[in-house]
Order: C-alpha cells, then sequence, then structure tokens
DNA sequence: CAAGACTAAACTGTCGACAATCGACGATTA
DNA sequence: TAATCGTCGATTGTCGACAGTTTAGTCTTG
C-alpha cells in the first residue's frame, strides 16, 4: 500500500491530460463556429497548431465524434457536422423529452437554497438582457437550465442535457443573434420556476413545454429563414 | 455537372475501419462480462490479442470513454466502469424518461407495417420464453424497446437508447440470469403496443411506467441482493 | 510482524515515420 | 468540347520506439 498526506483539498493540479485539452479546444472552436459546419479537420493542421502530434489530436477527436460534434469518414478524415432542420426537430424534441423530466425531479429535490440558485439565476437573466451580448444570453439562459438538471440529480441526464445543449449552441452560433426581445425571454423563465416551486408535475411539463417550444419555434423559424446549409448530410 | 456510369447494385466493400471493428470488440467484450466492472484495459494486451497495434485501441477507447463503458485515469489506463446502486437509479429513471417519449411518438408515427413488426417482435418474445437462453430473452426484449425507438424516429433519441441499453446489458450480465418467469416477462409487453395502438398518451405513459417500473424494481432488488461490486466509484 | 523504502518490470503518453489512399488537376481521346 | 484517365501532392491509418510514470514485489527497519 502507498502512503498519502491526508487531502488538503487542492484541486488536483491540471493533470496535463493533454487528449482532453485537445478536446477541449477543438469543441470550443466547433460550437464557436471557428470551424464551420461541412469543415474538414486536418489532423495534421490541428496537431501542428497546437504544438502536439496527430495522435492525441486523433483521440480526441473521436472523442467528439462520440458526442455528435464531428463526423468520421474511413480514409477522409473528420469532418465538422452539418445540421438539417431535421436535427434541430430532433434535438429540441429530445431537450423537451428531457427537460420536462428535470424539471419534475428538480421540484421534488428543491431546497430552499436551490430554490434560490434558481431564482438569482433568473436574475442573472434580466440583467445580462440590458446588455448586447448575446452570446452572454445564450450562455445565462443555458446556465438556469442547466441548473435544473443538476438540481433533478441524474448525471446521465445532466449529461445528456450538456451534449444537446453543445449541439444547440453550434446551431445558434450559426443563426447568429436569436433573441429579439431578451427581457421577453427573461420573463418566460419565471413561470418555469414558479411551477417547479407549485411543484404540479402537470403544470411544471406545461410550463416547460410552453417555454421550450417557443425556442424551439423561433430557432425552427430562423434556421429556416436563413438555410446556409441545404447540402447533403454526409 | 457529372457523368456516372448508371448504378449496379454493387454492395459498398466493407469499409476495413480497424477502430469501429476494435470499438466494437471492446464493447462485446464489456456488455458480455468478459471485461468485469473494474477490471483494467491493458492496451498492448488488446492491441496483441487482435494482431493491431495500440493506437486504434486507444482511439477504440475513447470512444467506449465517451459511451461511458470505460473510464479513463490518465497515467493509469482504461478502466471498465463500475456501477452502483445508484447508477442503477440513474439509467432506469433516464430510460424512462426516454422510452415514455418514445412510445407517445411512436404511437403518433405508428402505421400498419410498423405495428405488425411490433406484434410479431411480441410473439418472438414469447417463443423465446420457452427456451432456456436468457441472454436471448434479454435480447428480444431489448428489441422490441428499440423498435418503438425506431418507430418514434428520432435519431438521437434511438442513440441515447442504444446507450442506455448497452450500460443495461453490462449491469444484467452481470447479475446473470433475470427472468424469473419470461412468458410473464413476455405478456406485459402486450398492454405497452395495445396502448400504442389506441393511441391516448395518458394510457401510454401509464403502460410504459408500469412496464418499465417493473423491471426497475426488479433489477434492483437483485443487484441489491447480490451486490459484488460496493467498493469506491472511481 | 507490520510499515516504509527501494528496485525492477509493466504500462501509458506521445512522437515521428512510412505505406496506402484520396482528391485535384492536367493530359488524352472521342 | 466534354468526359475519362493518369499522375502527383496532400492526408489518413497504422505502426514501432522512447521517455516518464505507475505498480508490484522485495528488502529493510523499527
Amino acid at each position: 500500500m502507498r502512503t498519502m498526506s491526508p487531502p488538503v483539498g487542492l484541486p488536483a493540479l491540471a493533470d496535463t491530460d493533454l487528449v482532453g485539452q485537445v478536446a477541449r479546444l477543438l469543441t470550443q472552436a466547433v460550437v464557436q463556429g471557428r470551424l464551420p459546419p461541412g469543415a474538414k479537420v486536418v489532423e495534421a493542421g490541428i496537431a501542428r497548431e497546437l504544438g502536439v502530434s496527430r495522435a492525441p489530436v486523433r483521440e480526441a477527436a473521436r472523442l467528439l465524434e462520440r458526442q455528435g460534434l464531428l463526423v468520421a469518414h474511413p480514409r477522409r478524415g473528420f469532418f465538422v457536422r452539418k445540421f438539417e432542420v431535421d436535427d434541430i426537430d430532433e434535438i429540441y424534441d429530445l431537450r423537451l423529452c428531457v427537460e420536462r423530466h428535470a424539471a419534475v425531479l428538480a421540484a421534488r429535490n428543491l431546497t430552499p437554497e436551490t430554490r434560490d440558485m434558481l431564482r438569482r439565476q433568473i436574475d442573472v437573466l434580466h440583467r445580462t438582457a440590458d446588455l448586447d451580448e448575446p452570446a452572454r444570453q445564450v450562455e445565462e439562459d443555458y446556465r438556469f437550465h442547466r441548473l435544473i438538471c443538476e438540481i433533478a440529480g441524474n448525471r446521465r441526464l445532466l449529461r445528456l442535457f450538456d451534449d444537446l445543449a453543445s449541439e444547440l449552441r453550434m446551431v445558434i452560433g450559426l443563426i447568429g443573434r436569436l433573441y429579439d426581445d431578451p427581457h421577453e425571454i427573461a420573463r418566460t423563465h419565471e413561470p418555469v420556476l414558479a411551477a417547479i416551486e407549485e411543484g404540479h408535475p402537470e403544470r411544471i411539463v406545461a410550463w416547460v413545454d410552453y417555454h421550450i417550444g417557443h425556442a424551439w419555434r423561433e430557432v425552427g423559424r430562423l434556421v429556416r429563414e436563413i438555410p446556409p446549409h441545404a447540402a447533403t448530410k454526409d
């Protein structure tokens, strides 16, 4: 057995974990649109840019492949996933399914602390609504919903939400600015929280449906209006 | 425009796709329990056994890592995921969420053809109930539920179901034989299909809840009885 | 005898290299 | 002129190697 000094709470200094870092950077590049949908991901290029060899880049790419951000074409390389209108519908359909459930669970687990966290996040939403930073607004919106999934207490559900969110951010980043009236959006979060506090499953589901459904229709409309990618799915 | 000789119906010869093959074999080894939970996956060993180098093995392992079958410990290697009682609950909770939704969607999309496919699958369930092949029974049960997800028509939902199913198969394979009375199990699929044919969402959800909930309780009970893995989660 | 220190083997992380393959571009032919 | 073929550069798939770390086993010491 190995001796260990008792844990002191140090944040486990960054295990170099090259693959993880590369994966994070690649993910950023994809969701921020710096690698646009359909773009070829040249291993040697990424490797050179990051100052590493191709091996870690390939492994990171495999992770993103399984996550759905990249598509692997054998002998042709990795490509950034393209989204069709169908994909938007699939993502929102699944998101609706997940968030309904998450909200009901969150209501069951709700404590004064977690309730306050949700309330504070809505405040943040209202504050950022004044700023002219669409990316920030999307981010804070996302954090509210993520909070619900955290409170739900199912790690797999949370991971699924994160996966869906990263896909959605790709799409939204693609559309450009999303919110017509950020304040309106911020307000529509309130009845969701109210329903969760109240705790009646039917009402929670109804409000989540309303809230997510609104975003769904909105994004769907924008994607249909500005369809810069009607090409083949590959 | 490009000229092409007319298609002749050649069966698109097998993409060797070494990584994919390795991933499939590894997945099998894991869900079949040949690599038991907690076991270390030695890259060189797998590579030698399969007659390939370590690079494809590592890439395949990354895929399984993202899928949740393996856990990567930096500088220590890949390990087969261990399951706690919490995990069972998480998986079934999410499965319930997914299958409720899938069943409702399936009802909406149901055609005479797909309905017959479901009926035939229930027949298969009854037939395999006579055989003494637990693995086969689990497999056919799984195929019924997967069929519902296929009919639902959301590819992401289907992939999620497959992921959950592979985790579940790990657990079930761990427990050994699952079904007390296979015929009883086969029968409990019938009201689910009946509800889907009928098409009332509330009733569908109720029967799915009943059906999955039964499996949940059963698996939970068995896992609690035979807990061969109460170790740290690592 | 138990706990800790030391040593050697095994394994991972990463790299550079090489063959196979793909895609583009120009040459050829009807 | 347009379609097809051939060639060449670029890129992927895979491998073996090496350095650094972890692990297991042995030995020492209180």
